[in-house]
DNA sequence: GCCAGTGCTATAACACTGTTATTGATTCGA
DNA sequence: TCGAATCAATAACAGTGTTATAGCACTGGC
C-alpha cells in the first residue's frame, strides 16, 4: 500500500505555523526585528513564503504573532516570579524577571517596546479602541505589576491606596524598568553596572511603596542566588 | 560669454552634506529611521545615491551622521533649559526638556535610544574605546544632566554627594526619562495622561533629591506655561 | 469511481532596497 | 595645455516584500 505521500494532515501541517514562529524568533533573535526576511524564514523551514502569507497574511501578519507571543513570554516571566504571600518578594523577583526577559529576549523585546507603535492587541473591548483603554486590560504582564505594587502598598501602608494611584505608580514603575533596561540595551550603560543601577531602582521603588531598605537588600540578595 | 553652467563650486556644492543631511533627518521623521531609503533621499536632493557614498561611505555612515545631529540637538534642548542659578528648575526644565525633544523628534530619537546598539562615538579617548568609558564623556547632554542633578543635590542636601552617587542617580533620571518616553512613543501610554505621569515622575525624582513637592509643583507649573 | 470544487503551496515576476563597477565630465596641478 | 585626479551619474547585481499564475492534493456529491 503506498503510504499516502506527503498528506496535507502530516504532522508538519498544523505545525507549520508553530515552526514559522518558532524559526521566526530565533532570527529575531540573531538579526532583530528589522532584519528578518521572509525568504530566509522560509529556506529554514524548507517551505516557501508563500505557507508564510497563506498562515499570516504577511510580513506584518507575522509580526503581530511574534508580538503577542512575546508578552506571552514576558507574562510567563512574570508568573514565575509570583509571590502573593510575600508582597515585597513579589514585586522585587518581579522587577528582575522584567529585566531578565529583555535580556534573554533582546529581539523579541525590540519588536514590542522598539520605539514604534506596530501593534495593539485586540482585546474583549476592540470596540472603544479608539478610546483609551487602561493598559492593563491588554497586557496580562502589566496587570500582575500593577497587582505587585498594589499588594506591595497595602502591605506597607496602613490604608489601602486608591486603584487609580496603584496604576500611576506602576507605570512609574514600568517606565523605570522599561528606560534602565532600554538603555543597557542600546549600550548606553556600563555591562559592569547595569545590574547594581537596576538593582538601586528597585530599591528607589520599594522603599516608596514603605518597605524598609535592609528588607529590600535581603530579598535582592536571595534573588541574586537563584 | 556662457555662464559657468553647473560649476562644482556653486553653493549647493559643499551644501550638498548638509541639505542631503537636513532632507534625510526630515525622512527619518516621516518614515522612521529603518523606513529610510537612499533612493527616496537622492530624489529628494535632485542627486543621485553615489553622492551619499562618496559624502557618507554609505548607508550606515548617513546613520552614524544623523546620530550625532540628533545628540547635537538634544544638547541643544539642554542648554536651552540651562538655569545655573535656580538648581531646582534647572533639572525640572532639563527633564521637560527631554521628554519635548523625544516628542519633536520622534524619528531621531528612536534612531539614538531604539534599543540597538548603532554607534559609539569616538571621543578624544577613542583608544580606550574598548574599555568602558562613562557615558558622560562621550554625550554632553548627559553631562548637563549630571551637572543639574548635582546641583540639586548639592542645593538641598546639606553635604557635597559623592560625584559617582551623583552619577549613579543621574542615571536612574535617565532611565526613568527614557523609559517614560519610550513607551509614550511606543503607544503604551494614554495621550491623556502622559504629561500628568512623566510630571509627578519629575515630582519624584526632585523629592527625592531633597526639594520641598510645593517648589516642585511651582516650578512644573511655571514651565507649563512657556 | 469519477469529477467539479476548494484550499494550499511552489514558481516566477514586479517594484523596491543597498551596494558596487563602470563611465563620463569637471576640476586641479605641473 | 595636458595629464591626473575627483566626483557624480548610469547601469548592473543581489537581496527584499508582495502578488499573479499555475499546479498539486484533498473533499464533496453523484
Amino acid at each position: 500500500m503506498p503510504e499516502p505521500a506527503t498528506q496535507p494532515n502530516e504532522p508538519d501541517r498544523e505545525d507549520l505555523r508553530t515552526r514559522l514562529l518558532a524559526a521566526a524568533e530565533k532570527l529575531v533573535r540573531k538579526h532583530g526585528p528589522d532584519g528578518l526576511s521572509l525568504r530566509e524564514l522560509a529556506r529554514a523551514c524548507g517551505s516557501s513564503t508563500m505557507a508564510i502569507y497563506t498562515l499570516f497574511g504577511g510580513k506584518p501578519g507575522l509580526m503581530e504573532a511574534l508580538y503577542v507571543l512575546g508578552f506571552a513570554r514576558l507574562h510567563a516571566y512574570a508568573l514565575s516570579a509570583e509571590a502573593r504571600e510575600a508582597p515585597l518578594r513579589w514585586l522585587v523577583r518581579q522587577m528582575l524577571a522584567y529585566r531578565r526577559f529583555a535580556l534573554d529576549h533582546t529581539g523579541l523585546y525590540r519588536l514590542m517596546f522598539g520605539g514604534e507603535k506596530r501593534f495593539t492587541p485586540t482585546g474583549r473591548n476592540s470596540r472603544f479602541a479608539s478610546l483609551a483603554a487602561p493598559v492593563e486590560d491588554a497586557y496580562p504582564a502589566f496587570a500582575a505589576l500593577v497587582d505587585a505594587v498594589g499588594a506591595c502598598m497595602i502591605h506597607h501602608h496602613a490604608s489601602a491606596p486608591d486603584p487609580a494611584q496603584v496604576q500611576d505608580l506602576a507605570f512609574l514603575v514600568w517606565g523605570q524598568m522599561h528606560g534602565l533596561v532600554g538603555l543597557e540595551i542600546a549600550g548606553y550603560a556600563d555591562p559592569a553596572d547595569a545590574l547594581g543601577r537596576y538593582q538601586s531602582a528597585v530599591r528607589f521603588i520599594c522603599t516608596h511603596c514603605g518597605a524598609a531598605p535592609a528588607d529590600v537588600d535581603a530579598e535582592l540578595g536571595a534573588a541574586a542566588l537563584t
